[in-house]
DNA sequence: CTCCTTTTTGAACGATTGCTCAATTGCGCC
DNA sequence: GGCGCAATTGAGCAATCGTTCAAAAAGGAG
């Protein structure tokens, strides 16, 4: 053995994270990586191979917190369609709240709009990540429909990516920083849709 | 007098919101602009400032447009929300269809999420539009209102923002270029949501 | 044609970009 | 304590960034 690594490769990333979260891929320069990172050039780039590599591991570290985050949600909940609507509130809450987050808006969205047009393969990964959480959530919404939540009727899919384009939109809207009260009532509206799906009791 | 100016303002203008809207600010390099207006960078600094004044001209000549647009598709309609519904679903079909246009994502939406940590006059623009758009459909929910399309516990202005939501969501996932039906479906569903704020004839 | 004004040009600037690699540092082992 | 390996350092690379400005070009007036 040699020199122990004084680095941690997790809480790096999660710097890293919340960095690219905050500014952005191009918004990010290597100097404020180093920074951020507490790392020179060559450490970073024995790391992670470039600035691409650490985003793309970035990326792939946010995307993998927030479907643990989601997950710890609808523990809370018997309902499955209760939960995803709480879900709603909750995010709405913390785009209110005083928040310590790197951005309201997210990170994948943010990624996926900055790079369709100018860096192919991020755009690939965030495309493949917002695939795969449509994917969860319409398993959910098939949990859901099977436990009798749901009428009869529900396209389990599409209503995911109704779900899914109330979240983008959600957390847009909370980028503006409007009154608190505000986007509690738009988390509260964007809940109230699902009633709609739901079976009565 | 002298010489002509060569450059008609609008039309560079035009081909600088095509650039920005597809590449974003940071995506967009002076030497891919003055490509992109044939414009050698002398006569670009003199008719706009600097990048960032030809940015924000851009921005708002965008948000003009877009304004244009939505003023145009409502006059083919005798009930507001009827022509706010069809917008749903015309911006699904654009993003659906084979298309021309730099983006499908909003130029607005991508300069906020590009700009709101990294350069705040951008946003703070971006922000101001967006405020005068929601003010903007509140209005037409107000005038709809007046004239009995609306059961009457609406709030139009909470109305407004979920509707604005609605689009923003809409069209980031129109970034993701699902296939033509399922985003089409998606605008369908959206549209659908205001049936529940009509009243019944 | 000659001036005069205005517009356009494009070489070149300093700053910053992402990145490299030879030199240095620090730890475990004999 | 000195050797050797592995991790870290940071000066410095070429390329590109946004921007400037003296010179060239182009039309109207006399």
């Amino acid at each position: 053995m040699a020199r122990h690594a004084r680095y941690d490769r997790k809480t790096a990333l999660e710097k890293a994270v919340c960095l690219f979260w905050e500014k952005g891929y191009h918004g990010s320069s290597m100097k404020q990586i180093e920074q951020a990172l507490d790392m020179r050039p060559g450490s970073i780039y024995a790391t992670f191979g470039n600035k691409d590599g650490l985003f793309s591991e970035a990326l792939a570290a946010y995307a993998e917190q927030g479907g643990r985050e989601l997950a710890v949600h609808l523990k809370g909940f018997d309902s499955i369609v209760e939960g995803l609507q709480d879900y709603l509130r909750a995010i709405a809450y913390s785009c209110s709240a005083e928040n310590t987050a790197p951005s309201r808006a997210c990170m994948i969205v943010k990624t996926l709009l900055e790079s369709s047009n100018t860096h192919p393969a991020l755009a690939a990964q965030a495309n493949s990540i917002l695939a795969a959480i449509e994917q969860s959530i319409t398993e959910l919404l098939e949990q859901a429909s099977a436990r009798g939540e749901l009428v009869q009727s529900v396209d389990c899919g599409r209503l995911a990516r109704l779900l899914q384009a109330q979240i983008m939109g959600l957390r847009v809207m909370g980028e503006r920083k409007l009154d608190p009260q505000t986007i509690r009532d738009l988390g509260d509206d964007m809940a109230a849709i699902l009633d709609d799906f739901r079976t009565r009791h």
